[in-house]
DNA sequence: GAAATAGTGTCTCTCAGACAATATGCA
DNA sequence: TGCATATTGTCTGAGAGACACTATTTC
């Protein structure tokens, strides 16, 4: 690895010369795992097109991981709120408006960035499937959508005299037109006595930036959570939908089928019929749907 | 308001004379919201002690909020993981080992802390109820513990065109022997169309410093949400209790009296039997129970 | 009619919640 | 014996999941 930066300076040679001792405080930036649905192109007028899970990525222009593609995201300004920061950047990469944005989880290791210190603090944001095929912002010198797979390839159960340690391999692949990345996230639950922690490294790496290979896989987990209890889904759908196409996106998060009449039992509520329906089908027309706005999550507020 | 702190300042002198222009970075800092339970002490041995649920404050000895309570916490160290800056707080301040710690949410307005910028990362952490006896660390000036009061007052839901705005004012009051303390916090929930947010701002404020009120309601949510379906209160119990000590203390968190029959049977395979049993009491003595710590969380891992 | 999807009816099993009944140790 | 708590049994209704069935459109 001996590619160079603007400057013609090796990964190696730009760490050396980085100087991070006048700083005191860490630095602190925000990222944001965007996510979207994109169904594949239509193929024939007889069957439901793919859809599929995709976030966007930021190839990088500079020293560390040049080349490699890294989550949108970027300093913290003195003067604006992080979650005002968090929408900034997402306006100078998508140029989209998102309808879901939601923090997730502040990471400080302090390894985790070679140059210096950076506390980075993780937002998830949704976008409407039907938006983007708009082209990034002008900020990013170039942004690219993935499509996620995330699997559990192995998983360990070692009982302890007073708990036990459970660990999960997760293989996490990012894949475009033209290039695939990938990488394995190790997950670890340490229960002892009534002590409870969990872990989440990075221990293969393959084009991803960072350690932002974890922080997609923490958010997929996040939105699989979320998707079961919330109407977080509704983020990722247009204003009108067939229940067919919705319930396609549920399953291409969850990564499994689900059966069609329980599927309509659970949403029957989040959901409101537009006696509009679909048409240039070769099949039956699906009724189109909308959110129901008053839907109460039970939670209860 | 003129109190002095120890260079003789006035807090409008001293803020005047604070100069945050010469840092670009934000500090940053790690605030602990520290939970235990705690028995009220034996009334007779006729009837059961009452518990309560206690949050640790500790005493600002400078400005601001001179003289007001705060969460314990303080600035991360250049060298230390934000976890780790975590557990040495607690540590400094309590002296005591936790049972359970989770990272909570990260607090970044321009404007909460009137010094400079802060960014404040959240844990929350529990504490065995038996050991809380034992004195505050020697950092702290002064630290006390506060019995937890979290009320809705108010609730408001008006429908626009696209969604609703809902709002709830909780009360929230900190009773130690000689002292309440008390906040006012608004959160409020705007549903628009598909889009979702939350906000949650302190509107009034009452012997407790910076925005921690909000901080200390979020995390009795939280406490609240996770106990339903995880098995974090077990990190606020002694390694042996009887069941009806177990759901006096989900009672007291939750805010509400649960029925008998139905606690045990949730929370049976979580629990394991001793057949030791208590002593000294006017009643019949209830079995000692300890946690499973194989019980598998539903949720797959 | 065949293919493909839309949409509905119903059964079972589990679990949460309500209610009731019995057991036990000590003043 | 009576009080206060411990402990167990059972009923009901809601919801998740499995399965089977009918309906509608175009080719």
């Amino acid at each position: 690895m001996s590619l160079q930066d603007t400057n013609g300076l090796t990964e190696a040679e730009f760490l050396t010369n980085y100087d991070a001792s006048k700083f005191e405080r860490p630095s602190v930036t925000v990222d944001t795992v965007i996510f979207t649905i994109t169904s594949e192109a239509e193929v024939n007028k007889r069957s439901l097109p793919d859809k599929e899970l995709q976030v966007l990525l930021v190839k990088r222009g500079g020293h560390p991981y040049l080349g490699q593609w890294a989550l949108p995201g970027g300093f913290v300004n003195p003067k604006e709120d992080i979650d005002q920061a968090a929408v900034r950047e997402l306006k100078e990469e998508t140029n989209l408006d998102c309808r879901y944005m939601e923090q997730l989880y502040t990471w400080g290791e302090v390894e985790r960035d070679p140059r210096t210190r950076v506390i980075s603090i993780s937002y998830m944001a949704l976008i409407d499937s039907t938006k983007v095929t708009i082209e990034a912002g002008d900020d990013a010198s170039e942004a690219k959508w993935y499509s996620v797979r995330d699997k559990v390839f192995k998983k360990e159960k070692i009982v302890t005299g007073d708990g036990f340690v459970q660990k999960k391999w997760v293989l996490l692949e990012l894949e475009s037109n033209d290039e695939t990345l990938s990488a394995v996230i190790l997950v670890t639950k340490i229960v002892k006595g009534t002590t409870i922690k969990y872990e989440r490294e990075v221990i293969e790496r393959n084009g991803i930036a960072f350690d932002h290979s974890r922080i997609i896989q923490y958010s997929v987990e996040r939105l699989r959570n979320k998707l079961e209890y919330t109407d977080i889904a509704f983020g990722l759908m247009p204003e009108l939908f067939t229940l067919s196409e919705l319930q396609k996106s549920y399953e291409v998060i969850l990564g499994k089928k689900l059966n069609k009449a329980n599927f309509r039992q659970k949403i029957e509520k989040m959901v409101i019929g537009t006696n509009e329906y679909q048409k240039g089908k070769a099949y039956k027309p699906a009724e189109l749907y909308r959110f129901n706005p008053n839907w109460d999550e039970e939670d209860g507020f």
